[in-house]
DNA sequence: GGAAATTGCGCAAACGTTTGCTCAATAGAA
DNA sequence: TTCTATTGAGCAAACGTTTGCGCAATTTCC
């Protein structure tokens, strides 16, 4: 019933508390006999430590990372959310760490929810997704002195948090250079509601390569979809491709979107990439499932949660450590969503 | 820094500790004066009980539920993992529960990170996924008398413990009904190593489907999906497709076994549904996004992992109550995936 | 008006760990 | 042989909370 404790371990073999809880801890000064001895009887009785009674005299914090459940709102989540907890869970898990899911009650912000986890330290440091150009919860945290890493960058080039990025910048200049290359000159982003700074970058790189490329005829419309509604979506995507002046390539945010845009070709018989180029950003599962295959950046979710993890473990462990950044270059993955631009 | 105790309460208020715990708690024979004057002064120094603590002495338990993650093999996990945990999250969320994740440590077992869980009271409940016909997690939980809820059933008809699980016995009954129906003769189910609960129920709906009908051409062919080895899947699947007495109709397991006979059957020029049905099982986002749209059983992943969020919940309240269980009727998604029996 | 019951509250132990301090036993040095 | 280091290990306090028990003061009952 009861598990075994620190204390058992003592009685079996006749020593105190204090030299078991220094022999497992390597603290003291315990002869390597006595210390394998105890370890010894420690793994015989199925000896795990009680976190709490560890908590409570300060040796250890809570042993959570948390993470704020939100909704991500443009249709089904498809495989992000999974490959990104299930990323966070085994950086994590290297450092004996758990993770902790708070959902936000109704009516409630995720902003209330963080205030409530840090006063009642259930975490011993956050991971922030979904970051925006202006972030308050990033304010608030850094005011607090908690440790917390964002996915994503706040606007500020200054850093004074950890944080890790998808290079979407680069990524989207590299996917209009490929478009450009093709042929392609009446280009089409489709983008989301809300100021979350990789829009920004991802705008930025795509405008920044039409530039450079200084040609007259290229041309780009940018074009939003509601977050919630997703008839209105459908409709804001065929209105796009059934304008006079159509776009021949169409880049979107994320992959959601872009598949979006498959699905609405594929209704009004457009061919892609006969007719249309489309290409996504993420490389969710759907994306390789799709017919024609989406063309897309993989930014490799599970690897990046995984180093956020890690490096909110090392700013938990040293809170004095000068701010990580990290911006992960995603790969180009080519499959058939994309082709020459058509004729005329 | 440090927050405030109880003991602070005490001195600001000059009673002692217990008298405070109590009235906080609610629990001794305290005036009702006191008792605001004390909630007042918890309220004033933004008091809040410090978790461990309580479950050290074992009055509160974490407030968390706990799961704990496992690698699902079989190719990426697709929507399916996303789905559930938000479903937990927002099935927990109205209860004021927390989710806690637990990640497998390299090296260890499932059911040692469930001891640990157990013995240090870190989660009040658990919930678990994967069920096989012989659970070991579960009889151990049952001997602890731990709170858990698994989703999908053990072997054993007896109802000891509270479970929720997806029909899959009348939903492959329902697919064979389908598919004879659209003539086809030859069948495959294609399914997985391990015994986990559902693969038993599955098949035996489609095969006691196959019986009723006592129709001496139909034929069926169970063929083994290995777990891990993604070429070798690719494979076995192919070697199902070549060979002389190709089924016309397969059935997959679930959804990602699904695909991978639609991706195969593309890569051989077979034709679906023209040369081959294939149904699969759970509705990922992917099976709305391949082409053809895969004809599968909607298990509604979100809702069904929200209400066993609820069963847990109920069940930690009440640890008498008798057990509960609930069989979720799947919903039929006809796609482009199925099709009448090839000629001949 | 005295006994009994009730009320209000404090004492102290307990939960499982960690760790500063202490101390006996042994080893080494002079 | 005596003095000093070193080694091995135990005592006890502390972390913040809950709760059984006890006790004085007050109220209730006959």
């Amino acid at each position: 019933m009861s598990s075994t404790t620190i204390k058992d371990i003592a009685r079996a073999l006749d020593l105190s508390v204090s030299t078991v809880s220094r022999a497992l801890s390597g603290q003291g000064r315990i002869p390597d006999v006595t210390r394998a001895r105890v370890q010894d009887a420690a793994r015989k009785l199925g000896y795990t430590p009680n976190r709490a009674a560890q908590v409570l005299v300060g040796k250890r914090n809570s042993g959570f990372a948390g993470l704020v459940l939100t909704d991500p709102g443009y249709g089904r989540e498809d495989s992000y959310l999974g490959d990104y907890i299930s990323g966070l869970g085994h950086g994590l898990a290297e450092a004996g760490v758990d993770l902790f899911l708070a959902a936000i009650p109704e009516g409630q912000s995720e902003l209330s929810v963080i205030r409530n986890i840090v006063a009642t330290r259930r975490a011993d440091g956050l991971i922030l997704g979904r970051t925006s150009e202006v972030d308050p919860r990033v304010d608030y945290l850094l005011a607090e002195g908690f440790p917390f890493v964002t996915h994503g960058r706040v606007a500020t080039e200054v850093a004074r948090h950890d944080w890790i990025d998808t290079d979407g910048f680069t990524a989207f200049g590299q996917a209009f250079d490929l478009l450009y290359g093709l042929g392609h000159r009446r280009f089409a982003l489709l983008t989301i509601e809300e100021p979350m700074t990789f829009r920004l970058h991802r705008t930025e790189g795509l405008v920044q390569a039409m530039e450079r490329r200084g040609d007259p005829h290229v041309s780009l419309r940018i074009v939003t979809s509601p977050r919630y509604d997703a008839a209105r979506r459908a409709q804001v995507i065929r209105d796009l491709l059934q304008s006079d002046d159509r776009p021949t390539a169409v880049l979107a945010m994320f992959d959601g979107l872009a598949l979006a845009v498959l699905r609405e070709a594929e209704g009004l018989s457009l061919s892609v990439p006969g007719d249309l180029s489309v290409i996504g950003f993420d490389n969710i599962a759907s994306a390789a499932m799709a017919r024609p295959g989406l063309t897309t950046f993989d930014s490799d979710t599970h690897a990046a949660a995984r180093e956020s993890a890690q490096m909110l473990v090392a700013r938990i462990r040293d809170p004095q450590a000068p701010p990580m950044k990290r911006l992960v270059r995603p790969r180009l993955v080519l499959r058939a969503s994309h082709g020459a631009a058509p004729a005329r």
